[in-house]
RNA sequence: GGUCCCAUCGUCUAACGGUUAGGACACUGGCCUCUCACGCCAGUAACAGGGGUUCGAAUCCCCUUGGGAUCACCA
């Protein structure tokens, strides 16, 4: 059997959204699975709504998703001859025909047709006229009268269409371009396509679809209509849920595996798990565990997961993905050891890379800025003795590892008689100059025995001057 | 309105005729503790309704209700 053909084809009339990054994954998913072939296809026949930013938005939100693509990126727009010529063979086999009736007319027996309770469709006027190809003419498809068409999709079961729901709809348009269900399937079949995994607003479509496949006495492919992605009132997402483009949600912070992770289990699980791996992803996909009622974006648990991913993710690989909030931090961080510490000290209390780069301010902030209320409270006269004690220690240290530390707090608690807590604060407060932080030893390891000093020097100073 | 699809905690979902209906997020307690997190433990919370089929139904069938999608010379 040949290997698995899948392709994403999306129409560049704005960024990549949610729903269609979705469908994308799936698509790559069940192609890296089976070790088969995914395929990009810009469609963009509609001249007036397409637009070259668009097709941009779509490349840069999947190279940020890692969504890779074996063939294309085709363009129908440039395949305009292909589609030609199999509207001519359409035609001259019967399976199509010109039409000279004007939008005006077509509009005239909707009107009709629909003050007389019957559905709003093309009459046959030019069926049988045998007309020719002439200016301001589109070519429609011989639609069945009677009869009826079965899609057997391997998500939703078979479902049956009866033919009289069918009108002779546009093949090619005045303008010479092809309609979607047309240029799709023309694509589809000459890109030997043989699974179609999109959204199951596209079910009503693939009645059409498989007429027209059958009318080039081309095998079937495999139907998955994946259920939609709704917002919080249960309606197709859109802007007024919040974020739908896929590149905001990069630009919160969201690490791409997270969000792949979160995009393939709406609609498709695996037993119990929750957390998958890109690796565990490709492993495991399969289209038989796609669910069949849509489900609602929950931001929520997006974040929850994309916390999960940060804790997973070593600090190496968290890097590339976090210089770019550092320098929106204005912080001029290089990918070295002194980040990657800071970074494991910061992965258990981040849910987003741009929270990561807000917190690791303090470690890069020189000098640090003191927190009012902070300072206030706990850089007092009592605590000056504390740090003073803990800074002679800790100069005289050799090796300033975290077991070093413990033993000189021990030795500073035992002598003040004081717990951990009583001298923590102050120090955090000189450390990181506010009273939220990670642990103190790890700060401090990270921070370096010369920055701790001096920190705990300016600290002192601050004290002896209030 | 026509056509089509869908229906388990608030949300994402597991269950493939027999379970005290499980997990995750969120929420609420508690533990841990140098702050904040993390982690751990516990708890609240669902089979839309009604008929069948069956020894037995969340699972199969029908109806109702609810939700969604789609009805172009857009894709």
């Amino acid at each position: 059997m040949a290997s698995v053909r899948t392709r994403f084809a999306p129409s560049p009339t704005g960024y990549l959204h949610v729903g269609g990054a979705r469908t994308a994954l799936f698509n790559w998913l069940h192609a890296r699975h089976t070790g088969g072939c995914f395929i990009l296809r810009i469609e963009d026949t509609d001249q007036v709504r397409s637009t070259e930013p668009s097709v941009q938005a779509i490349f840069d939100a999947l190279r940020w998703l890692e969504i890779d693509w074996d063939e294309g990126p085709f363009f129908q727009s440039q395949r305009l001859d292909i589609y030609n010529a199999h509207i001519d063979r359409l035609v001259a086999e019967g399976h199509a025909y010109h039409c000279t009736c004007t939008p005006e007319q077509i509009e005239a027996m909707r009107e009709k047709a629909r003050a007389t309770g019957d559905k709003p469709r093309y009459d046959g006027t030019c069926r049988e006229k045998g007309l020719s190809a002439g200016p301001g003419s589109v070519v429609r498809f011989k639609a069945p009268a009677t009869g009826t068409t079965v899609v057997e999709d391997v998500v939703k079961g078979n479902i049956v269409f009866a033919n009289e729901e069918l009108d002779d709809f546009v093949l090619r348009r005045s303008d010479g371009m092809p309609t979607y269900n047309f240029a799709a399937v023309v694509d589809d079949v000459t890109m030997r396509i043989d699974t179609i995994i999109r959204g199951d607003d596209h079910v009503m479509n693939t009645p059409k679809q498989i007429l027209i496949y059958n009318a080039l006495s081309h095998p079937l492919p495999v139907f998955a209509h994946v259920p939609m992605v709704l917002g919080n009132d249960r309606t197709r997402m859109s802007k007024r849920h919040g974020a739908t483009s896929v590149t905001a949600y990069r630009d919160m912070g969201l690490l791409p595996d997270a969000f792949i992770n979160f995009l393939a289990r709406m609609g498709w699980s695996y037993g119990d798990q929750e957390f998958f791996t890109r690796a565990e992803l490709i492993e495991k996909f399969t289209l038989d565990r796609v669910g069949k009622s849509a489900g609602i974006f929950d931001p929520v648990k997006l974040g929850a997961l994309n916390a999960d991913h940060i804790k997973a993710t070593s600090p190496q690989a968290l890097t590339r993905h976090l210089l770019p909030f550092m320098q929106a931090q204005g912080i001029a961080a290089q990918d070295d050891a002194f980040l990657h510490g800071v970074i494991a000290t910061l992965q258990a209390r981040s849910k987003t890379l741009d929270e990561m780069a807000r917190q690791a301010h303090f470690y890069y902030a020189e000098p640090v800025a003191l927190d009012e209320a902070a300072a206030q409270k706990f850089l007092t006269a009592e605590a000056l003795e504390l740090l003073r004690a803990l800074a002679e220690r800790l100069s005289a240290l050799g090796s300033f590892g975290e077991k070093d530390l413990e033993a000189v707090f021990l030795e500073v608690m035992e002598a003040f008689k004081i717990k951990l807590g009583k001298i923590a604060q102050p120090l955090r407060v000189a450390l990181t100059g506010t009273t939220v932080s990670p642990g103190i030893f790890e700060i401090m390891v990270v921070l370096g025995k010369d920055r701790v000093l001096a920190r705990l020097e300016r600290a002192m100073a601050y004290i002896e001057k209030r």
